[in-house]
RNA sequence: GGCGCCUUGGCCGAGUGGUUAGGCAGCGGCCUGCAAAGCCGUUUACAGCAGUUCGAAUCUGCUAGGCGCCUCCA
């Protein structure tokens, strides 16, 4: 399989299967509830590891939390730690509820601050980081390649992050952040004073807490290319440790014309989308574009998607065909050339349209959507009344049969007549 | 100002030199008491200009438009 890697801005070939693939992903920082685009990732991020494992592939993957960060003070003066552990607990609630199932490990800055000063103080004992008035910065000057991931170049790059009369060079980056005990109220104590790790640092030491110094993939948003990833590669790389092998940056989901985010204010939840449309046409929304691409996401698209659903779902209540396994070969190929979804979704809808029900399954299984194949039973009472309707059917009572399809549909069932007085009970979604 | 991505038919979205992508929607038909589902047929393409080539949606250049990052951001 090949993948597009951000690094080397091309396709790069993973080791060929069976062996380990570590992915790692950028999570979210919890303050509020995640919108749709926030799911892209995780979304991405457990497909891959669900197409790995399918060929062969030991796959693991680490999505980070980030529950220290000022977005979070500032949403919940005093009560910061309070707001992170509610906000933790929403979205494994609306990402738990994809259906997906879960990344293998969760780790949380808060529970990694050991690990974090250590990183710190490898990187000043090494060159790479000064301590200055509390705060830790690393030194960019250091490390040559910076810039390399993003392609900037330093001297253009505009002013960093906060200034600092304590920084050497504007650009250098904070690793660790004395405490402000006005607006700050969680801290550590650390070889610096009390304070708390800055954004960057995290994810480079949580990465390799638990994969080690080298890991296959990194994922995140593409948003995250500079400065996080930038600063996270500089880390970990000025100590001479491998790192990713591959950056894997999905596209920006996009609402109203521009990107779905907070700050913006066009963002739409996890949670509404998926009371909304349903967990499998959220799903076949993410299907139709490109993982790196930008997507559309708008009432049209996602429409498009519910309907798509159906087509898919619906294939199950058909006849079967001859299954023809060779079939399986073209969904691989696809999947195996930059996991290209749009492609894969057009072969489901061949088998869908060919009733080669027994791949579509196993197609729609990689993607999490295998409940598509579930025929629901009808509870007794909706088989009665549909027995009604066959009855007043054959006594051309069509007007009482007509009744009855309605109600059935109040209920959430659409009736399908077929010859001979047999018929269909689908469940509406 | 710097770095990068994109522009395909009503909508989404594949396709990297010569062959129907696929889906949704539309239209006509079959089926049906009427529907639904399904099936058959069918209309609308490659932003513009110039170039390379026997031949370009596909390569090159220019123009126009859109998006992302350079500040927290998936």
């Amino acid at each position: 399989m090949r993948l597009y890697d951000t690094y080397t801005r091309s396709l790069v070939e993973l080791p060929s299967a069976p062996g380990p693939i570590r992915m790692y992903v950028c999570g979210p920082t919890v303050y509020a509830r995640a919108h749709i685009g926030n799911a892209r990732p995780f979304v991405i991020g457990m497909w891959l590891r669900s197409w790995l494992r399918a060929t062969g592939y030991d796959a693991q993957l680490v999505h980070n939390i980030t529950d220290i960060n000022d977005k979070i003070y500032d949403a919940a003066p005093g009560a910061s730690a309070g707001l992170a552990a509610r906000a933790t607990g929403w979205y494994l609630e609306d990402t738990g509820d994809l259906g997906l199932g879960m990344p293998d490990r969760l780790p949380k800055a808060t529970e990694s601050v050991p690990q974090i000063v250590h990183f710190i103080e490898e990187l000043i004992e090494s060159g790479h980081a000064y301590a200055a008035g509390g705060d830790v910065y690393f030194r960019v000057a250091s490390f040559p390649d910076y810039g390399r991931l993003s392609g900037q170049k330093l001297d253009q790059v505009e002013q960093g992050e906060e200034p600092s009369a304590l920084k050497e060079d504007p650009r250098d980056f904070a690793l660790w952040k004395a405490n402000k005990p006005a607006t700050e109220d969680t801290w550590w104590d650390s070889p610096w004073g009390r304070g708390r790790p800055g954004w960057h640092i995290e994810c480079s030491a949580m990465a390799e807490e638990i994969f080690g110094p080298a890991f296959e993939i990194h994922g995140g948003g593409l948003d995250l290319v500079f400065p996080h990833h930038e600063n996270e590669v500089a880390q970990s790389r000025a100590l001479g440790h491998p790192f990713a092998q591959i950056w894997a940056h999905n596209g920006m989901l996009r609402f109203t014309g521009e990107k779905m985010s907070k700050s913006v204010g066009n963002v739409a939840t996890i949670r509404e989308t998926l009371d909304e449309w349903g967990r499998e046409a959220v799903l076949v929304f993410f299907l139709t574009a490109s993982w790196r691409k930008p997507i559309d996401f708008s009432p049209e698209t996602m429409a498009q998607a519910a309907a798509r659903r159906d087509t898919l779902r619906n294939a199950f209540t058909l006849a079967g065909a001859e299954h023809d396994e060779a079939g399986w070969a073209v969904f691989a190929a696809v999947l195996d050339d930059d996991f290209d979804t749009p492609a894969a979704l057009a072969v489901l809808h061949e088998w869908a349209s060919t009733g080669q029900l027994e791949l579509l399954r196993r197609g729609l299984q990689v993607f999490g959507l295998e409940s598509l194949a579930e025929r629901a039973e009808a509870p007794a009472e909706v088989v009665e009344l549909a027995e009604q309707r066959v009855a007043a059917r054959a006594a051309r009572d069509f007007e009482t049969s007509d009744r009855l399809r309605d109600e059935l549909g109040a209920r959430g069932w659409q009736m399908r007549d077929e010859p001979g007085g047999a018929y269909t009970l689908v469940r509406d979604t």
